[in-house]
DNA sequence: AGCACGCCGACT
DNA sequence: GTCGGCGTGCTC
C-alpha cells in the first residue's frame, strides 16, 4: 500500500482558515466521536448538523476528553491531522444536552459495550428524524386602529387575538373571520407575525396539592427518603413493602421533596401499561399530570416532551426505561418502581438494565434513587447486605387489610378431569365467590389457546420455521403463530407431515383454552381476558381496568399484564392454573422471578376490606417456591436462593457476560463460537462456559451459540471482554453480541 | 447506519 | 460484451 504517497487533491475539501478541533459524537456505530473544524468555539452537548462521507448528519459536540475510567472506555482512535478535518455545519436551535447526560452516555456505551454514539442516539432520536420547526402565528400589536374601517369580522379577530400567538386556522376559526380578514389586518399593522412556542405547558404539580395522613411507620420512612433530596445527595434506598402498605405514597412524599426544591423528576415503570394507573394517582397527590414517556408516543408529543425536560418545564416524568436519555438538567431524584422487575432489562440493541443504569443516573447527576418492590430482586438485596443501598422497610398493610391466604392444590391428588385443567377445588372456589357477588381472577402467564400442536397420527410437532420454538395456536385467530419472531400460518386441517386428517392436537393451555373451559364450567360468569395481545394500548388497559373496578364483571382471565400493581377492591379469589409454569428452562433467575411474579398476583386478591384467597395448582408443591408462597415467608427463600448462587459466584456474587454469537447457518456459528472460545482469557477468578446452542438455538433464521463469562465480583469485565474479542473479525453474516449482566438466558 | 467500491451471473 | 447481486469497508 503507498500510504506515504501524495495526498489526493480533493475536489469537495475547500481550503479553510483556521478553527479548532472540536469531538462530534454522531448517532452511528463509531467507537468514538470524530473531530470537525469549528470555526468559531462549540461548547460539549451542543447539537450541530455536519458533512459525513456525502450526507448530513445531526451530532453532538462531545467532551474532550472521556468522563469514564480508562481501565473501562475503549481506546481513543488515531488523530486525523487538523487540516484534513471537515467543517462543522450550523448549530440546531436546542438546548445543549447536559454534561449529566452525556457523562451518563459514556457510561452505559463502555459499560455495555455499545459504540457510544448508537448510546446516543437514544438520547437524540427524538429529534432529528424532523427537527422542530418553529410555526408562525399572529399576535396583537400596540398599533392604534386609526382610520381602518373597523367591520365585525375584525372586530371579532381582534377580540380574539393577544399577545399569545396564534395560528391562522386557530384564529379564523375562534373568530368566525376568514383567512383574508387576518391578512388584511396585518397589512394594517394591527396584527404581527409571531413564532407560536413549540414547547406545550406541562403544569407544574404542587407539592401541598393532596398531601395525605401518613402512618407513623410511613412518615418515617418518607423522611429518611427526604433527606438525601433536600441535600442534592447520591444515595441508592430500597423502598420494600407488601402490596398494599402504601409504597407509592412514601416515595410521592420524596417526589413533593423534589418539587419543593425545584427540581426535576424521573420516576421508572417496568411496562407503559402501568403508566395511566400512575398519572391518576400523580394528580390525586399534586394536582396535575407528569410528563409521560414511551416507545410509542406520538411524534409531536415526543419532541414536546423531550424539549419540556430539556428547558425544565416539565418537572416529573413517568416513563420506560428509554427515559432515562432524556436531557434533564436538574435532576433531583430517580424512582424505580417495582425494581424486580426483568421488563426494566433491554435484550435488543443497547443491552442494559433499566434498573441499574437509573442508579448510575442518579448518581451522576448527585441525585439520590429509590428502589422500590414487594419483592426486591437478589441482587439489590445483596447490595443492602453490604450496606451500598439503605433499606425502608413498610411491614404493615394499609387499612389493616390481612395478607390474602395462600393454598396449594396438589395437582397429584386433585386433578383436572381429562384434557381440562382447572381442578375442582379451583373451580368450586370460584362458584363460591361467584355466588357471594364477589370477583375471582384466573392467571396463566400464557397467551393464545395451546402452546404445542401435536399429530396424533404420526407425532409431528407444530414448529416456527425461523425459530427453534413450537408454534402457538391462536383459535379465535385461526392462526398458529411463533411468539418469538412473529411468524404465523393458518392452523392446517391435515399433518404438513402425513397428511392425516384432523390429527392435529393442542397439548397444554394458554389463556383462551383457559377461557374456553371457563365459559363452559361458568357460563353464568361475566368474563373478561386480559392479556397484552388483546389489549393493545394502553387505553384499553385503562378501559379494562376500570370495567373490572366498577363491576361488570366478576370473572377474570389473564396472563402477566393482570399481575401489575392493580387495584380491584371487589376481587377476593386469585386461582393460578400453572404454578410451575415459570420454573422450568434452566434460568438461573426462574424460581426467584417465580415467586416474585406469583407472589404480585397473589397480591391483587382481598385489597378492601375482604379478606383474599389464592389458589396455587402445582405439580410440585414441595418446590421451595411453593413453599414460599404458601408461608408468606420470602426472607427464608431469598436466603435459600443467596445460598445457592454465592459459592459458584453466580450473580449477584460474581458477574456474568453472555457472548451470542450467530450467523445465517449453524456451521459458521460454530465455527465462529469455536474461534472465540479458543482465545478465551485465561485467570484467576475468571471462567467461560461454552460453548453451547442458546436456548433458542435458532431465533428469526439465526443460528445461535452462546459462551458465558463468570467473574468474581471486583474483576471489570469490560477489560476482559475488549481484549478477548479484540482479533474476532466475524465474517459471512456471522455476529458476536454482548450481554453484560444477562437476565433471560433465552 | 448509509453509501460506495468491487468482483461473479442473466440479459441487450 | 454490460446491468446488477449484495459482501466488505469507510465515514473525522
Amino acid at each position: 500500500m503507498a500510504t506515504g504517497s501524495l495526498p489526493k487533491p480533493d475536489a469537495r475539501r475547500k481550503p479553510h482558515p483556521t478553527g479548532t478541533r472540536v469531538p462530534v459524537l454522531v448517532p452511528l456505530p463509531f467507537p468514538g466521536p470524530l473531530d470537525y473544524l469549528a470555526p468559531e468555539p462549540l461548547e460539549p452537548g451542543e447539537l450541530v448538523s455536519i458533512p459525513l462521507g456525502k450526507r448530513e448528519v445531526v451530532g453532538c459536540v462531545w467532551d474532550k476528553t472521556s468522563t469514564v475510567p480508562s481501565d473501562f472506555a475503549a481506546p481513543p482512535g488515531r488523530e486525523i491531522a487538523l487540516e484534513r478535518l471537515r467543517p462543522v455545519g450550523a448549530k440546531l436551535d436546542v438546548r445543549p444536552l447536559p454534561h449529566s447526560l452525556r457523562r451518563f452516555v459514556d457510561w452505559v456505551a463502555a459499560y455495555t459495550l455499545t459504540p457510544p454514539g448508537l448510546v446516543l442516539a437514544m438520547a437524540t432520536r427524538i429529534h432529528l428524524k424532523d427537527a422542530p420547526k418553529p410555526t408562525l402565528g399572529w399576535v396583537r400589536t400596540e398599533a392604534p386602529e386609526g382610520d381602518l374601517r373597523m367591520t365585525p369580522p375584525r372586530r371579532s379577530v381582534l377580540n380574539v387575538a393577544s399577545e399569545i400567538p396564534m395560528s391562522t386556522a386557530d384564529l379564523s376559526s375562534k373568530s368566525g373571520a376568514s383567512s383574508a380578514v387576518i391578512r388584511g389586518l396585518a397589512a394594517a399593522g394591527l396584527l404581527r407575525e409571531a413564532l407560536i412556542p413549540l414547547i406545550a405547558p406541562f403544569a407544574t404539580p404542587d407539592p401541598g396539592y393532596g398531601a395525605p395522613v401518613l402512618s407513623e411507620e410511613q412518615a418515617e420512612a418518607a423522611a429518611h427518603l427526604c433527606r438525601p433530596v433536600r441535600e442534592s445527595r447520591f444515595e441508592v434506598t430500597l423502598l420494600e413493602g407488601v402490596t398494599g402498605s402504601g409504597k407509592t405514597e412514601v416515595y410521592l412524599e420524596a417526589v413533593a421533596a423534589c418539587l419543593d426544591e425545584g427540581r426535576q423528576v424521573l420516576v421508572l415503570l417496568p411496562e407503559i401499561a402501568l403508566s395511566a394507573q400512575w398519572t391518576d394517582r400523580f394528580i390525586r397527590r399534586f394536582g396535575a399530570a407528569p410528563a409521560v414517556w414511551h416507545s410509542d408516543l406520538g411524534q409531536k408529543l415526543r419532541r414536546e416532551t423531550w424539549a419540556a425536560i430539556s428547558d425544565g418545564s416539565a418537572r416529573v416524568l413517568v416513563g420506560a426505561r428509554s427515559a432515562l436519555f432524556l436531557p434533564f438538567n436538574d435532576l433531583g431524584l430517580v424512582v424505580v418502581d417495582e425494581e424486580h422487575e426483568s421488563a426494566f432489562k433491554q435484550e435488543e440493541g443497547v443491552m442494559y438494565h433499566g434498573r441499574d443504569m437509573a442508579v448510575v443516573r442518579a448518581r451522576l447527576a448527585d441525585a439520590p434513587a429509590i428502589l422500590v418492590s414487594a419483592t426486591p430482586s437478589l441482587e439489590t438485596l445483596a447490595n443492602v447486605e453490604t450496606g451500598r443501598y439503605r433499606h425502608e422497610l413498610l411491614t404493615s398493610r394499609h387499612g389493616g387489610a390481612a395478607m390474602p391466604d395462600v393454598e396449594l392444590v396438589d395437582m397429584r391428588h386433585d386433578p383436572p378431569e381429562r384434557g381440562l385443567f382447572l381442578s375442582p377445588v379451583l373451580c368450586e372456589a370460584i362458584e363460591t365467590t361467584l355466588r357471594a357477588q364477589e370477583q375471582a381472577m384466573l392467571f396463566l402467564n400464557r397467551r393464545g389457546y395451546a402452546p404445542l400442536t401435536l399429530c396424533r397420527a404420526c407425532g409431528h410437532r407444530m414448529q416456527c420455521p425461523n425459530c427453534s420454538a413450537w408454534l402457538v395456536e391462536h383459535r379465535a385467530r385461526g392462526i398458529l403463530t411463533c411468539h418469538h419472531c412473529g411468524h404465523t400460518e393458518r392452523l392446517p386441517n391435515s399433518c404438513p407431515e402425513c397428511h392425516a386428517e384432523n390429527s392435529l392436537v393442542p397439548i397444554g393451555p394458554g389463556i383462551e383454552r383457559i377461557t374456553e373451559e371457563a365459559k363452559m364450567r361458568f357460563p353464568d360468569a361475566k368474563i373478561l381476558v386480559m392479556a397484552s395481545d388483546t389489549l393493545g394500548s394502553p387505553a384499553a388497559t385503562a378501559e379494562a381496568v376500570r370495567r373490572i373496578s366498577d363491576g361488570e364483571v366478576n370473572l377474570i382471565i389473564g396472563t402477566q399484564i393482570v399481575a401489575k400493581g392493580w387495584h380491584f377492591p371487589n376481587l377476593t379469589l386469585v386461582g393460578v392454573v400453572d404454578a410451575d409454569l415459570g420454573l422450568g428452562g434452566g434460568d438461573l433467575r426462574a424460581a426467584e422471578r417465580t415467586v416474585q411474579l406469583l407472589h404480585q398476583v397473589a397480591g391483587r386478591a382481598g385489597r378492601a376490606e375482604r379478606p383474599g384467597r389464592v389458589l396455587l395448582q402445582s405439580y410440585v408443591g414441595e418446590h421451595p417456591v411453593m413453599t414460599a408462597l404458601v408461608s408468606n415467608d420470602f426472607q427464608a427463600f431469598m436466603d435459600q436462593e443467596s445460598a445457592q448462587r454465592r459459592p459458584g459466584f453466580w450473580p449477584p456474587y460474581g458477574r456474568l457476560a453472555a457472548l451470542i454469537i450467530s450467523a445465517p447457518d449453524g456451521a459458521k456459528a460454530d465455527a465462529l463460537a469455536r474461534e472465540i472460545a479458543l482465545a478465551a482469557p485465561e485467570c484467576e477468578g475468571v471462567q467461560v462456559l461454552g460453548p453451547a446452542p442458546a436456548p433458542l438455538a435458532v431465533l428469526r433464521g439465526r443460528h445461535r451459540r452462546r459462551l458465558l463469562l463468570r467473574t468474581v465480583r471486583g474483576i471489570a469485565v469490560q477489560p476482559l471482554l475488549r481484549k478477548w474479542l479484540a482479533d474476532i473479525r466475524p465474517a459471512g453474516g456471522a455476529r458476536v453480541d454482548v450481554d453484560i449482566d444477562p437476565i433471560s438466558f433465552l
